[in-house]
DNA sequence: GTGTGTGCAAAAGGTTTGCAAGAAA
DNA sequence: TTTCTTGCAAACCTTTTGCACACAC
């Protein structure tokens, strides 16, 4: 159970203020076990499931984009109406259930480590993500 | 050059009545030496540029959502605000500029093949997309 | 007190939908 | 003539923005 002060800490170390609004997100995405995927909307309903509170749509906003440029959450590339963000902020890769629309954590073992062999002249390489699509065994789709 | 009877010959094989905005759209897309990458707004852009017409937003979505259900377009996984899709089908990645926003195909000896070692109970895979973000080497993000 | 952050509502941007008119079979 | 397709506008959903008020320092 990480204390309120850590993220206190965490918060003012990036130059973020800690306020009671970014706080009570901190509490919902980092004092868990397991990763947690979601989008904006999860997040929402996390808060006044877990808190029972609400917090403006546009400061979850803010505060997502926050936490994403000082590196505490990653987002995930799915071609999606909705963005998808992680806290696990490690780089690995995931299946996506295409039927339920549910992701999942590859382990490093999972996947070997991904070779890019060819460069793009100037260019250095920021991230490889990899998305495994699945989707169930007894259907077919032509 | 790829003739419209072609496309034709090709939209009939998939149930899809070859339409004169199906035609177009065609020709647009798969009238051409390589892969398009392409949101629905290029898409409608290159149909103004190239063929000098309009057709209706909502045909060009129809008919860009049936061609990839149909097996003639990829569509890219990539967390924007757009939807991409790629006229190369076959089972390929790419690198991903993040200051432009330009996709390039990697070719298939730019990354070995990915051997995923672990499956979900009840599912199997349908697709395995690599996305390699790029950025200027001359760039440090912290 | 000053500068940041929050919340609301409105706006924006991409995509989907309903439905009447039109085209293909 | 029947069925599928098109086009328009409205609706929808996610995300962004502007601005007044509130809070952190």
């Amino acid at each position: 159970m990480i204390k309120n002060l850590e993220f206190t800490e965490k918060l003012r170390s990036s130059n973020l203020r800690p306020t009671k609004q970014r706080l009570k997100i901190c509490e919902v995405l980092f004092n868990r076990d397991t990763t947690f995927h979601f989008t904006i909307n999860d997040l929402v309903k996390s808060i006044s499931e877990k808190l029972n509170e609400k917090i403006s749509l546009a400061t979850v906003y803010n505060t997502v984009h926050a936490f994403k440029q000082k590196g505490y959450l990653k987002e995930i590339s799915i071609n999606s109406d909705k963005s998808y963000f992680d806290t696990n902020i490690s780089e690995h890769h995931h299946f996506f259930d295409e039927q339920t629309g549910e992701l999942i954590d590859c382990n490093k073992n999972d996947i070997d480590v991904i070779n890019v062999k060819t460069k793009i002249p100037g260019k250095k390489i920021s991230s490889v993500e990899v998305l495994i699509k699945v989707a169930s065994d007894n259907h077919n789709q032509n």
